[in-house]
RNA sequence: GGGCCCGUAGCUCAGCAAGGAUAGAGCACCGGGCUUUUAACCCGGGGGUCGUGGGUUCAAUUCCCGCCGGGCCCGCCA
C-alpha cells in the first residue's frame, strides 16, 4: 500500500525533525497533567568550573532547538541557561595557572579570575560559552546559581528537601546505592572560615531559623582527600550560604522553582537525573520535566589543536575553521550515538551544510517528500529558524584548502577568487561569506598544513637548470613566456619537464604538484621566487 | 555491579525517530574529459549476505528479543 504525497505531507510533524516530535510529546504530557501551557520553560544547566567545550555547546543547542520547536508549534517559551557557578573547583583545568590549586574546593564564583578580565573564575569560564552562543544566535536567559541562591529563588524547595532529608537519602540509596545522604543533609554550606564548599558536612537542620549546622570535615575529591579546616558553623540557606547537592535534589529544586518542562541531559548524569525525578515527584510534589538523554562527544585526539590551552576542543577552535552553523549541524543532526570528533571533521560539516542549503533552496532535488522535509527542517534548525534569504556560494572545503595552500602569501584572496572564477564557482568579486570561507581555509592551512621548507638533493644538471630559470625570471615578466621557458630550460639541460616541475614545486611549495607555474611565479613575486630558488641551490 | 551506544562498500561514515520500491556519500581504486606538467575540478565504473540468530509485519538496514564483537558513562564530586 503506497501513500500519496498529500497524505505523506500531512504526516510531517512540525519541520520533520525529531525536535518537532519531542515538542509534540511535551505538549501531550503537559496536557495530560493539566498544567498551564501559557509559558513553557526549557532549561540547560552549564558548568562553570572548566573550559567550555563542544559538549557544553551542544548541551545548550540541543535544548534550545527543542524550545524553538515548541515555539514553532505556537507556544510561548523561555530558554533558561543555569550557570552552576556555586560548584566547587575540583581540579585545575589543563592549561590554566597552577596557582589555582589553592582554590580547590572553593565555589568557582568565589575564585578570582586568573586572567583578571572578569569578576571571578566562573564568569570568565561562562563568558567563553556565552560568546560562542551569541555568535551562534542562541537566545537565552542566564541565571547564575549564585544569584538564584542569594535571592532566595529556591528557598521553598530547599526547605522541603531538608525537612524530608531522610526520604531524600532513601531515594538516593535506592537509585544509586549511595548511603551518604542517609546521614548527611543534602546541602553543602560554604565554610565561613576557610571558604570551601565540598569540605563541609551538614548535620542538622534548624527549620525555625532557616539554618543548617555544619562541620568542615573534608572530603574525597577525585581520589584525593581534601582537608577541612575543622570549623563548626551555621549557614542560612535563604541567604545563599551554600547550595543543594546536585545529585540529591538541586535539579529538582530548580525544575519546580522555575517551572521547567523539558531538559535534555548527557548520559554522564543519568543517575542524578533519575534521583532528581523522584525527589521532584515524591518530595516536592512537582511532576519533573520531560527528558531526552543524549550521548557524549569523545575527543578523537589526533591533530594538535592548541598547544597552550590544553587539548580542549572548544567552540572557539571550531570557529577558526568553520561557521557556527556547521557546528550546530554537528550537535543537532543526531542525538544518540557516541561520536568521536576532531577538528578534522569540520570540513565535512561545512560541506554537509552546503548540501542542506541546496536542498532548502531547491537546488538539489530530493524526490521523497519526507526526506526533503527532514533535511530542510534540519537546515532551518541549524540557523535557529532564521535561515538566509539567498543561498551562499558553495565551494568544497578541500578545494578552498588546496587553493589557499598554493596561493601566494601576499594575495591569497585575490588568487583564490581568480581560480574560483575560472572554475565557474564565482562571478564577479567574492562576497563577505566567501571571504570568510577563504579565511577558514587559510587558518586550516596555516595551522595544519604549514610545510617546512624542504631540502632536496639536486644534481649539477638540475642546479644549472634552476640557475638559468633564475636568469630568465630576472628578465621576463610575462607568465606565458615563463611557462614555456620552464619547458625549454628543462629540455636544454636534459631533464624531463615533468621532473623539473616536480623539483620546482618541491622547492616552492613542498609538494610534488601545484598550480600552473608561469602565472604562479608572477603571482608570488618574481623577486621572492628568485630568492627561494637561490636558497635551494645553496642548501645542496 | 548498574546503564547506554556502535557494528552498513577497502577506509570514514550517513540513512534507522513516525518500517515501503534498484541501500547512499566522501576518501581510495579504475576509465575518460579539461588544464602546453601535476593537482584540483567534471563525467562514468567496479565494489554490500546492512555483525549474527530469531520474532512482529503484506513489507525490516529501520521496530522487539537473544547472541557475538567494539566502545562509552556511572558506581567520589559535578
Amino acid at each position: 500500500m503506497l501513500e500519496s504525497p498529500m497524505e505523506d505531507a500531512e504526516r510531517i510533524i512540525g519541520h520533520g525533525t525529531w525536535y518537532d516530535k519531542v515538542a509534540v510529546e511535551i505538549i501531550k504530557k503537559e496536557r495530560k497533567l493539566g498544567r498551564s501551557l501559557d509559558l513553557l520553560r526549557i532549561e540547560s544547566g552549564v558548568a562553570a568550573s572548566g573550559i567550555p567545550h563542544i559538549g557544553s555547546f551542544s548541551e545548550v543547542t540541543r535544548n534550545y532547538a527543542v524550545s524553538l520547536a515548541l515555539r514553532e508549534q505556537g507556544y510561548k517559551t523561555e530558554f533558561i541557561l543555569f550557570s552552576d557557578n556555586k560548584d566547587g573547583l575540583r581540579s585545575v583545568p589543563a592549561g590554566m595557572p597552577k596557582s589555582l590549586e589553592k582554590f580547590i574546593g572553593f565555589p568557582v564564583t568565589d575564585i578570582p579570575d586568573p586572567y583578571r578580565c572578569h569578576e571571578n573564575y566562573a564568569d570568565h569560564m561562562i563568558s567563553l560559552l556565552l560568546e560562542a552562543l551569541d555568535e551562534a544566535g542562541v537566545e537565552y536567559k542566564l541565571i547564575k546559581g549564585s544569584d538564584a541562591y542569594a535571592r532566595g529563588l529556591l528557598n521553598e524547595e530547599i526547605r522541603l528537601i531538608l525537612e524530608n532529608a531522610s526520604r531524600v537519602g532513601q531515594i538516593v540509596k535506592e537509585e544509586t546505592g549511595q548511603e551518604k545522604y542517609l546521614e548527611a543533609l543534602p546541602y553543602f554550606p560554604v565554610c565561613e572560615s576557610c571558604g570551601r564548599i565540598y569540605t563541609t558536612k551538614a548535620y542538622k537542620f534548624l527549620p525555625d531559623e532557616n539554618k543548617i549546622l555544619y562541620r568542615c570535615e573534608g572530603m574525597e575529591i577525585k581520589h584525593k582527600w581534601l582537608k577541612g579546616c575543622g570549623y563548626e558553623g551555621e549557614a542560612n540557606y535563604t541567604k545563599g550560604e551554600g547550595k543543594l547537592a546536585w545529585k540529591a535534589g538541586e535539579f529538582a529544586a530548580r525544575w519546580r522553582a522555575l517551572g521547567i518542562r523539558f531538559e535534555a541531559y548527557g548520559k554522564d548524569i543519568a543517575d542524578s537525573v533519575r534521583v532528581n525525578d523522584r525527589i521532584s515527584r515524591e518530595v516536592l510534589g512537582y511532576e519533573p520535566p520531560m527528558h531526552v538523554q543524549y550521548e557524549m562527544f569523545l575527543d578523537k585526539g589526533g591533530r594538535k589543536i592548541s598547544k597552550s590551552k590544553g587539548n580542549v576542543f572548544t567552540p572557539q577552535v571550531w570557529f577558526r575553521y568553520g561557521s557556527p552553523q556547521s557546528m550546530i549541524l554537528l550537535t543537532l543532526k543526531r542525538f544518540i550515538g557516541t561520536r568521536s570528533i576532531s577538528v578534522e571533521d569540520i570540513p565535512r560539516y561545512m560541506d554537509e551544510l552546503d548540501e542542506l542549503e541546496d536542498v532548502y533552496f531547491g537546488e538539489k532535488k530530493i524526490k521523497e517528500f519526507k526526506e526533503r522535509a527532514k533535511l530542510t527542517g534540519l537546515y532551518k534548525y541549524c540557523w535557529f529558524m532564521k535561515p538566509p534569504k539567498k543561498p551562499s556560494i558553495h565551494v568544497p572545503y578541500n578545494l578552498l584548502v588546496s587553493l589557499v595552500r598554493v596561493a601566494p602569501e601576499n594575495k591569497k584572496i585575490q588568487f583564490v577568487a581568480e581560480k574560483l572564477r575560472k572554475y565557474g564557482y564565482l562571478k564577479g568579486s567574492p562576497s563577505e561569506d566567501l571571504k570568510k570561507r577563504i579565511e577558514y581555509a587559510m587558518n586550516w592551512v596555516r595551522d595544519f598544513e604549514e610545510t617546512a621548507e624542504v631540502k632536496i638533493e639536486l644534481s649539477e644538471k638540475e642546479k644549472r637548470a634552476i640557475l638559468s630559470l633564475i636568469d630568465r625570471l630576472q628578465l621576463i615578466g610575462d607568465p606565458e613566456v615563463i611557462q614555456s621557458s620552464i619547458f625549454e630550460i628543462a629540455r636544454a639541460n636534459g631533464i624531463k619537464p615533468r621532473r623539473f616541475f616536480e623539483i620546482l614545486y618541491m622547492i616552492l611549495l613542498g609538494t610534488r604538484f601545484g598550480p600552473r607555474l608561469g602565472p604562479y611565479l608572477v603571482d608570488m613575486g618574481r623577486a621572492n621566487a628568485i630568492k627561494i630558488l637561490k636558497r635551494s641551490i645553496d642548501f645542496t
